[in-house]
DNA sequence: ATAGTCTTCTAGATCGTTCTAGTCGAACCA
DNA sequence: TGGTTCGACTAGAACGATCTAGAAGACTAT
């Protein structure tokens, strides 16, 4: 079996160049003072060796590690996207990323500390459920960037998307489609449930419309759930809290026989992986993962880099059309 | 705007707690040597000051950082529910897991480097597809676990699930259904499609049948297409490379018209938590995720503690029946 | 009393970098 | 000529932990 060899050090490089450690790190690190030549001597000495250099003992001193922490959660497939968004941002910042998962049984207390143990400069929480004060708590320590939540005090920078705006057009939508009996399956405790489900009553009695909404959740068994409540006075067109909720709903009504969208039209909310399928095509409000996850990593490197002030961003969801929505039946 | 401060150092906890660095050390990692009430006094000092120990600079002197590297990749639902697992085992084993996502534009080979750098003192890599070569070049420098894969060379030890065995049981469960038109739809260049593919074949022979493969991949859109193949001379079971290809099968033959299980039965392949869906309830075999991943911990722990020859572990995965699947309809 | 053994604690070296504050010539300037 | 500036390079102190060696005191054994 083959010995764990020891890597080369920077005094082994130095030592081959017939240098000083300090010369050598500065050439490794590309930084102005080394004559082109011996810059070159260096090189090949290091390139021999097969020198890297050592990022524990390179970031204990100089204190940075370029590592932004991500915090998400690994049941939720929304937050698959922003990560898949986030790593590639990063890295055109010149930052890299470390990834934290809140699970069952595991809180995001506990992922906040293992992304700081591993040196995170900056911390990004998805959908964040901690409270405004723990998150100021933190926020001491390391910038933290709320991504999906906006209601986290001033010490902790927010970037979210627009759920009036989100709600607002998915009403205007359906209303401009001729609907008026449209109902809110809404998110339950999930973040961001309370303000979407206000703000559709809101702009339902804007259009001068009944609102009606029935209680769901943020899973497809919820969905389910809140589709046999709706099966008892079906409405013409409903709203669900996500994408995963609107499967739920879309799947209670194919086993009923409701057709969808000639019977009921159903507008889901992340234009999610799933929303896309060829076989599904729902319609949903599209909160443009890429674009939030580059705002949340742009955000968080700004701080590190100096930014003093916390921000909000906001970014105003769009509308992707699919075949789930339609013209309100004839006779509503 | 209050200052970001300095996060405090063993000394900072030394001075106020009226001891040495050295002594807060002991403490801190529990080691003997200190006496039980000056223990207590230095832990309430820590308390008190938020003190983290660094994990650099203890990487720096003593290369342990109770860490373990975990690569996935973020658009397989599958690997999600690993991920869980492995967490609760882990911290059941005193260690902490730093993760890394393959994503699109971000190569396994990355996702490796990011983890050595935070410290991972092991990687488990889930469905690695790196070549033996590169892995067993990586085991060189700490242990390596391959996880869902097992041709990894003798340097890398592996766990995975017998894609014999859960072939060779879903071919015999169909049998014994009284099955005989069973058609394999596979993997595509996905991780141990071949195997299952060949399995699913010699199986067939034994059992005198016909073996029939339709080519797919492990997407929902894969099994969408080749249901359309399939549709053509309609099999009385379909087996599918995984969940997420069976959901495109089936969602290909409810729009035909065609009925599951009475016209087809469908096996899937995950066990995913979308085949416990109440409007899913696909039959599928399942790896057992929590198994798998509390396995591969296992396996990165001990090595890392000193077992020195990689292994593999193989688990036999096991049926679970729901709704899918059912007797051959008569007269085939 | 002397030596030996424990227990509890500490000083100082060390890990592999980066950073600060120089040194040493050579070139430049008036 | 003597002073300043500049480029190339280096010694040694950080960074924040762990580890080794050993000191100080209490206790035991002879």
């Amino acid at each position: 079996m083959s010995e764990l060899q020891r890597r080369p050090t920077l005094m082994d490089v130095a030592e081959v160049a017939g240098v000083s450690r300090a010369l050598v790190s500065i050439v490794m690190r590309g930084a102005p003072g080394a004559a082109e030549s011996t810059r070159q001597r260096v090189l090949e000495a290091a390139r021999q060796l097969g020198y890297r250099a050592d990022s524990r003992a390179r970031l204990l001193r100089s204190s940075r590690t370029k590592l932004l922490g991500l915090i998400f959660s690994s049941s939720q497939p929304f937050h698959s996207e922003i990560v898949d968004a986030a790593y590639a941002e990063a890295s055109a910042r010149g930052y890299e990323i470390a990834l934290s998962a809140v699970a069952s049984g595991r809180p995001e207390a506990r992922a906040i500390e293992t992304l700081l143990d591993v040196g995170a400069e900056a911390l990004i929480i998805i959908a964040p459920t901690l409270s405004a004060d723990d998150l100021a708590q933190h926020a001491r320590q390391v910038p933290v960037v709320s991504l999906l939540r906006d209601n986290v005090g001033d010490l902790v920078d927010s970037v979210s998307s627009d759920d009036y705006a989100g709600i607002a057009i998915a009403v205007d939508h359906l209303v401009s489609l001729g609907h008026s009996r449209i109902v809110h399956v809404d998110g339950g405790a999930a973040v961001s449930s309370d303000r979407r489900r206000e703000t559709y009553r809101s702009e339902m009695i804007r259009h001068g419309l009944q609102p009606v909404v029935v209680p769901g959740g943020p899973g497809e068994e919820d969905g389910m759930g809140a589709g046999q409540i709706l099966q008892e006075n079906l409405p013409t067109a409903v709203i669900a809290f996500n994408d995963r909720s609107a499967l739920g709903i879309m799947e209670n009504f194919r086993a009923a026989g409701i057709r969808i969208p000639e019977d009921v039209s159903v507008l889901g909310y992340d234009d999610s992986h799933f929303a896309k399928l060829s076989f599904v095509q729902l319609s949903s409000v599209s909160q443009d993962a890429p674009l939030l996850a580059a705002a949340a990593v742009g955000r968080a490197v700004d701080r590190i880099e100096g930014a003093k002030s916390p921000g909000s961003v906001v970014r105003t969801p769009h509308l992707v059309l699919r075949k789930t929505t339609t013209r309100a039946p004839a006779g509503n």
